[in-house]
DNA sequence: ATCATTTATCTCGATATCAAGATAAACTGT
DNA sequence: ACAGTTTATCTTGATATCGAGATAAATGAT
């Protein structure tokens, strides 16, 4: 009996009319999204950053050297409005954590650049980060991690038919 | 080759020595939380509101007639800070969908209460709210849903272990 | 070449959130 | 009773986000 099952039979209670088995699913969905955010988010805290800056850091880093991409560019990896993209740049930027270049091949354009400082905290950061996200599953035995996965492949690829 | 899958390739790429196991679970729950949050949105602005005032609303109809709740029973609920609770029932309030009445047991606290029309809302858009978490599912054979919302049962149980 | 359109980014105003501290009422032990 | 503690909510200031519109450069059609 967790949080879900009790907003499920307080619905069952008060509007036994509705069909809420898929509430049931996506209700989950959401509390674990909400602990994985908490788990995770000592971890940045802990290097002083947040998920917001992390995830700008970490796209750049994944890019490979030199560790440069467009506003743009990752716009598009991270699914926020381009407002918020300019100002996650510009706290980057502050924090001497990225550099903005000019972009020599369209002048409408920025390049933003992992600084050097950025570039070894993302990469420290990172052991701890994976490890962080390992030990919020490592109660799951490793079975039931790879069919999970692949139901969430599944439940993904359905929700994009919708 | 869904997303994560590129974001995995990219980090083996770049950092082969890291175990981004995990990393390929919980960036599938956020992605797909991020779907449903989205899918489900639309419904919420449909009728003038956003997720957050739909939760709170949602909470107190759940709650059973007369729809009734402190503050404090709302902020346990939503798992929100109480700032941010102040905040939603002051614009509920407003939108004239809840009454704040004093509470005659604790006069620290009040009592937040569905008015009339906040309960017409409420109850109207539960139908359509449910139909529409149907549909982000609807593609997802049934056999299937019952395996995957066990196993978001034993990820969270794992997750609060951590 | 020139003008219209598209593309890339930024600015601005509104909203939502949180954390920390403030306020006020209700308990608790003496 | 009463002082100290706890509980319930609100206030405030900082930050993050979005959407719409602004700006400026690149592209395309004639």
């Amino acid at each position: 009996m967790d949080h879900v099952d009790f907003i499920t039979e307080q619905w069952a209670r008060e509007r036994p009319d509705l069909d809420v088995s898929a509430m049931a699913i996506i209700g989950r969905v959401a509390r674990l999204y909400l602990a994985y955010q908490d788990g995770m988010q000592k971890t940045f805290a802990r290097f002083g950053l947040n998920a917001a800056k992390f995830d700008v850091l970490a796209t750049l880093r994944r890019a490979g050297a030199p560790y440069r991409l467009s506003p743009g560019d990752l716009l598009k990896a991270t699914m926020v409005a381009s407002g918020t993209m300019t100002n996650r740049i510009a706290r980057l930027e502050s924090d001497g954590l990225v550099l903005r270049q000019i972009n020599p091949a369209d002048s409408r354009s920025f390049l933003i650049e992992l600084s050097p400082k950025g570039l070894a905290l993302i990469d420290r950061m990172l052991e701890e980060h994976v490890a962080t996200q390992e030990s919020l599953l490592v109660a799951m035995p490793m079975e039931e991690r790879v069919a999970f996965k692949t139901l969430l492949s599944r439940a993904q690829i359905a929700v994009e038919q919708a």
